[in-house]
DNA sequence: GATGAATGAGGGTTCATTCAT
DNA sequence: TATGAATGAACCCTCATTCAT
């Protein structure tokens, strides 16, 4: 019954609670197997190493997850905002969903240069693209800053997703405290984001003295 | 050869250099003492073990770091828009004065299940206490806006910096790029932090309309 | 080449005849490996460490021998003497039998401060305690003296057998002289040295029954 | 102050300390050095390897007390009984004052063919030998039985000896019980086990006429 | 395919010994 | 002489990978 294909998953979702627990390196391949219920040997008639198995993991797991994200994006409202908004509360839900996964992608995208070097990490990739498109048609269609690097926002949003994930991982937060914490930071970037020329406060060092602009010239109708 | 440098910081500076090239597991004790000119043996002269040779150089590299930039931050101005541009200012340029101890930084705590929970991690905890503080003290003056959690505001801010980190230790982005990323973060922040009663667009789904925050009991002096 | 043997009792035989030749701290786990015809992670298949091998020898190898030993004396005479003397003779073939043995025994107990507190000795409690068992017997049917204590007979005859494996295993012995030497010692407990004619100059302390033999008896001449 | 001579027995004395604590092989350098006041290197100032170090231990010490051993034993009584009294009491008395030379006496001597056999104990030899010769006078003049080898004697005394040590080193005995436990191997020695009564029952295999007396034909004129 | 016993290279750590001061 | 920091060979043990069954 379990037949092969199956046996693979097996090993896989074993892989990813070990990963998830313990991190790749301190994993052992005998502790896949005996979660997986298979024996050490079958791990290598399905992985030719324990780094395939990982990259096995990111293709066959992570990169589904990131094109579900991918396609809740497209499912929601298509402006950039509302596509914003979608594409980080699609990665905090695939994270309450499969929270092993998570504390995989935090805990690997940082390990050593070697994995993010030598795999070209498509998933991951994906998904920065995926910011990045956002971004862009924002900009381009004015409603968002155009002052701010699409660098600095991909990485910021990457980066504040992935700290989210991990404070929950950590157990400093729950699933509320992740929803919510989505929701948040949405905010943040679109309030921060939104393209009105008066924001002001603290000009950009680079654009201009919008200290002259009163706060109540802002005009909610550029947005 | 021995030069003038204590052993015992050639040492930490090898091991900084080898665990942020290939990670704390990866990390070979006979390659950091190559690396630091010294035999083997002569680590555990200075370091109980391996694991302390990293918390060492948390407690003598990144502590210190850490303190240097809330030294930064309380010689800087003090309304909390001006140390939080401060704090993400300092806590960059002691990236780019210190790139390996960043990606350290960044790797390590992802590890966190042991090492959080082992070595308490003071270092970053108090980096972290430091942006809740700031935070803290801008809601309370009404300069940030009250609906958007401290843990929210830490972590996003924590992640940002810490992806900022990342993708400059990755080579994808050069020292100019890096500062850049710390200005636009701070432009991001205060804009969408600021309490302007209009920012709206994407009304907080927890709590309610700006209204109930009278537009008056914001002081536009204090910008 | 693996033959019959469980690969397990190779490497127990191996292991007792390499702490037999250069005892427990010298004798490397490779070498055992080697002498076993395994590899030196095999080892740690079957035994968890170095130390835990060690206790295991005594548990599989000394325990059952002190059994052995046992069932010798009870299958033998049941007088004291006779169980005496079958005791002496069962250690004495027991030795024999497995020389290596012996000067792990010989060995090992002396390490004890560690080994004894550690790992509570039970083979050779269990040989000491049937020593004891049989002096006491004798003592109490009256057929041995009862002014001299258990525990300076249980050590003395513990002692002596020791020494006689010892003076073997240093190869000053034949096999023939060993066997000689426990019978020896048995006619030396039950009789003493005395020639016959004249025991006594040196009553015990203890009883001192002396009076009843005639220090005439003793002859100054010879000395 | 502390000349040099004296610093060479600073450091004996610590060997000595520390080899009996924990053996010879366990026993570091260092701690030896620490023990004596010195640095490490200064040991080797004074002696070649930590094995020559263990070699003078027994020179300097273990032979001056075998020295000691025959000089109480030349002047107490001549007779071989007195003799063999006062080597079993000199040599308890020894290892009351020393217990700590006791202990490696006991432990080294079992340690590995390697320092029985490379080299080769005089000390030791010389105790051995010094039992030799009180048997041999005291067989020699009729009054020791002749049908006990010397070898048998000297081991087992040798053996008694050293276990009454062990049995004190290990904390089994007290002091009083140890110069009891000579008194009483002395008794054992001249006189047997047998309770008097009815000695024999049990002929020595080689001499042996016994067999044919039934028990209660004993005959205490046999003695 | 599946097993899991066996392998052995490799890594962290210890410690006797050396040598510049 | 004396020091003690430094050395590096050696040792125990782990674990990814293989392969006979």
């Amino acid at each position: 019954m379990s037949g092969s294909a199956s046996k693979r998953q097996l090993i896989i979702n074993a892989a990813q609670a070990v990963f998830s627990d313990v991190g790749f390196d301190r994993a052992r391949v005998s502790d896949i197997a005996r979660k997986a219920g298979v024996a050490d040997g079958t791990i290598y008639l399905y992985f030719k190493s324990k780094d395939e198995l990982l990259i096995s993991l990111f293709e066959e797991r992570v990169l589904p997850m990131m094109k579900a994200i991918e396609g809740a994006v497209a499912e929601g409202p298509q402006d950039p905002r509302g596509r914003l908004a979608s594409l980080v509360q699609a990665y905090i839900d695939a994270m309450e969903e499969n929270p092993s996964l998570g504390s995989i992608i935090t805990m690997q995208v940082r390990q050593s240069r070697r994995f993010v070097t030598d795999y070209d990490n498509r998933p991951l990739a994906r998904f920065f693209g995926g910011i990045g498109e956002i971004v862009q048609a924002g900009q381009a269609q004015g409603m968002f800053r155009r002052d701010l690097h699409i660098d600095t926002l991909r990485w910021m949003i990457f980066g504040a997703l992935d700290a989210f994930t991990l404070s929950w991982g950590l157990g400093h937060s729950s699933d509320a405290d992740l929803s919510r914490m989505g929701d948040e930071l949405v905010q943040l970037l679109l309030r921060g984001l939104g393209s009105g020329e008066f924001q002001t406060m603290m000009p950009s060092p680079a654009e201009a003295p919008a200290a002259a602009l009163p706060p109540e010239t802002f005009d909610p109708a550029l947005d």
